[in-house]
RNA sequence: GGGCCCUUAGCUCAGCGGUUAGAGCAGCGGACUCAUAAUCCGUUGGUCGUAGGUUCAAAUCCUACAGGGCCUACCA
């Protein structure tokens, strides 16, 4: 049995096929590696899931749509993020014997979802029960208490009904299950506010979960019953089991993952797991999302942002230090392309990068390129800054407070320039006598060891440029030091290890960071977006979207739905449409987005119909307008109330609704057609 | 409707009961020259969302309100 002590393993969500890679997924995928360098650097065996998600009627669909199979399509995208992480260097299964790429096609997986099942239903948390409900094509998922003709909540796409025998999970037996876990596992969700999300959620009461559907092919069949196969979710989450199935690391120490997903990993994965009687996993953490300068991305609004072009312009580290400096992790965060270069020209280029060029540059001016010894006997006087930026970092590390990790590093390299400027190496340089001489060894000593401290501190974050200050600095050649940054222990990283008479390199020519003129990078990295997006959407074999697509523009296009099935007249006139008269309006209680009408369409009694335009209209705004009403609609009953008909109002997704009304004047209760 | 979180300098944030409220960036003035028009020093800038309350003491605790965000129920 492989002692699990030391090891560690973390994962990223598994990509779902239907979208090509953005900032989004990239965000998550950089953290990941960076907190999988820091655990590596203390010491643990760790190691980094992530993958692709392919099943699906959405992906069966996608696929269909661009004349590929499921297996083609799914394969393409698949490829696309590996290598997409590939170039980043972040995730490279091929060469990297600590990373995993998981699909969900993977044939291995089919032996852990199946089995998972299994074991499930030996347990008693499996049955099967018939089940007729809308079901929403886009999120692969029943919509509660919907009727036919009803759209997706989430995406606007009209739900289709459907009738089916299905396996059912026994999530409502988990409900105590849980609340222990959270409670006796304080830090199982993080951070602390999702866990009184998902807290209150799981008081609010479990209801059991439909985790098969018949009707589909593209998916992991049960073994029970071949006429289904398994809820994607059931699927997907599996699969970080899968990637280390037989390597004696589950349970995962670490699932991180965006907000969107939390609920799926903090409450339906630990219970399918303790359904089992497999172990759970020891923490999950939930990012915040990414705004564009405070707006949701989204394709609509086309303010999607992807890494590659900004990996192009300045370089992969360079967005890696932005994300996690200047967004507190866990919380949501703004990108914009002026602050990224804002950061990148502050803190790496005239920050680290200047005082690296500054340094290699005294002691090849000063000492012909070789690190002096420092004077035996007192410490240097940035030996307690170093230690503080090494106590920082780690806590910062520790607790995925990257930012904070990262303030502290730039503590040290600020008090580093200080500290130069204070000794004046330069004055010190034409000066006279052995005193001079030895101020300048420990001042050049003091600044080149505090920069090796640096590059190990920033070895998580910044791999690459750690990696080229160690070796500027003689570190790899030296015989007491790692050659690797990277394999650097943390518990004994202190002052005062870098060997003097190291051959110092030099950056004359090649700086670490260039400083960037915003004027000329930020329209490089627009163009290169656009070209990236056409060219993924080519690569998902979808029209590419129109290149800077303006927000209205786009959202006519995008936005509205697909059409419904062509009807006949004789359909047509089973609705009947009458032009009403509000005669009052009320607020409904308990309800926000409820309005409580009286309307006179030409009957003995004014009609009573609830609406959900609250959000939209005042009630006093209501009264007295003519509106459209659905005469001949079964009632329904919303908030206790009942609702004898319908009103018409038009809506994107997500906006908010237009009644539908009339220019010129119309008698009540005359009827549309 | 129920619940959670946020609101501190122009910007991003720290401080979460106890000296005159901080950092970075941006701005302004100066110094220096080893360095990537860099760095260093000085400096401008805040009624800590509003109003009450608890306390010897509140940005920090409590209540209400306003604005922003999120989870959840209701869109026939």
């Amino acid at each position: 049995m492989p002692d699990s002590t030391n090891k560690y393993y973390l994962t990223t969500p598994i990509y779902y096929v239907n979208a090509a890679p953005h900032i989004g997924h990239t965000y998550t995928t950089l953290a990941a590696d960076t907190i999988r360098r820091f655990k590596r650097m203390q010491g643990f065996d760790a190691v980094l899931t992530t993958g692709t998600d392919e099943h699906g009627l959405k992906i069966e669909r996608s696929a269909r749509k661009t004349g590929k199979s499921p297996s083609e399509f799914t394969t393409i995208v698949s490829d696309e993020f590996r290598r997409q992480w590939k170039l980043l260097g972040l995730v490279d299964a091929d060469t990297n014997p600590q990373d995993r790429f998981i699909r969900t096609t993977d044939p291995r997986h089919v032996q852990t979802v199946q089995e998972l099942f299994l074991r499930n239903q030996e347990n008693g948390y499996i049955y099967k029960r018939s089940y007729t409900g809308m079901y929403d094509v886009g999120e692969e998922t029943f919509v509660q208490g919907a009727k036919p003709g009803d759209v997706s909540p989430v995406n606007g796409q009209p739900l289709e009904e459907v009738t089916e025998e299905n396996y059912f999970f026994r999530l409502s037996a988990f409900q105590q299950p849980l609340l222990d876990l959270y409670t006796g596992q304080p830090d199982f969700v993080q951070p602390d506010f999702r866990r009184n999300e998902v807290m209150r959620f799981v008081e609010g009461g479990l209801e059991d979960l439909s985790i098969s559907r018949g009707s589909i092919s593209w998916g992991i069949p049960l073994p029970t019953d071949d006429g289904q196969v398994f809820y994607v979710w059931f699927d997907a989450l599996s699969s970080y089991y899968t990637a280390v199935d037989g390597e004696g690391r589950w349970p995962a120490d670490l699932h991180l993952i965006g907000k969107e997903i939390l609920r799926f990993h903090a409450v339906y994965w630990p219970a399918f797991l303790m359904g089992a009687g497999w172990p759970i996993p020891r923490k999950v953490f939930a990012h915040g999302w990414l705004l564009f300068e405070n707006d949701k991305m989204s394709k609509s609004r086309g303010n999607i942002v992807r890494a590659e072009p900004i990996h192009q312009v300045m370089g992969i580290e360079g967005l890696r230090y932005f994300l996690l400096r200047e967004i507190p992790f866990g919380h949501d965060g703004s990108f914009s392309y002026d602050a990224l270069v804002q950061r990148f020209n502050s803190d790496l280029a005239n920050g680290l990068g200047n005082l690296a060029s500054r340094t290699l540059s005294m002691i090849h001016q000063y000492r012909g390129g070789a690190v002096p010894a420092p004077p035996a006997g007192e410490d240097s006087a940035l030996a307690a800054a170093a230690a503080q930026a090494i106590a920082t970092a780690a806590d910062g590390y520790e607790k995925f407070e990257f930012s904070r990790a990262l303030e502290g590093i730039w503590t040290l390299i600020s008090h580093v320039d200080k500290f130069i400027v204070e000794r004046k190496p330069w004055t010190l340089a034409k000066a006279d006598g052995p005193e001079s001489a030895a101020l300048l060894d420990d001042t050049l000593y003091g600044a080149a060891e505090a920069l090796r401290v640096v590059a190990a501190l920033c070895a998580p974050v910044l791999p690459a440029t750690a990696q080229r200050l160690w070796d500027l600095l003689g570190c790899g050649a030296s015989s007491t030091l790692p050659s690797q940054v990277r394999d650097v222990a943390w518990s004994s990283l202190q002052w005062g290890q870098l060997p003097a008479g190291s051959t110092v390199g030099t950056l004359a020519d090649t700086p670490l960071f260039p400083r960037l003129k915003p004027e000329e990078v930020i329209p490089r990295m627009r163009e290169l977006e656009a070209e990236t997006a056409v060219a993924q959407a080519r690569l998902l074999g979808k029209e590419p979207e129109p290149a800077e697509a303006p927000a209205v523009a786009s959202e006519t296009v995008t936005l509205s739905p697909p059409l419904a099935d062509e009807i006949t007249i004789d359909d047509f006139v089973k609705v009947d449409i009458r032009v009403g008269l509000v005669l009052s309006a009320e607020p409904v209680p308990k309800a926000d987005k409820l309005l409580h009408l009286k309307v006179d369409i030409g009957e003995a009694q004014p009609r009573e119909i609830v609406a959900g335009i609250a959000l939209a209209y005042k009630p006093e705004q209501l009264i007295g307008r003519k509106i459209c009403v659905v005469a001949n609609l079964a009632p329904r009953k919303l908030r206790g109330l009942t609702s004898n008909g319908m009103l018409l109002a038009a809506s994107l997704e997500g906006g908010s609704p237009v009644l539908a009304a009339f220019l010129e004047e119309v008698p009540v209760g005359a009827r549309l057609k």
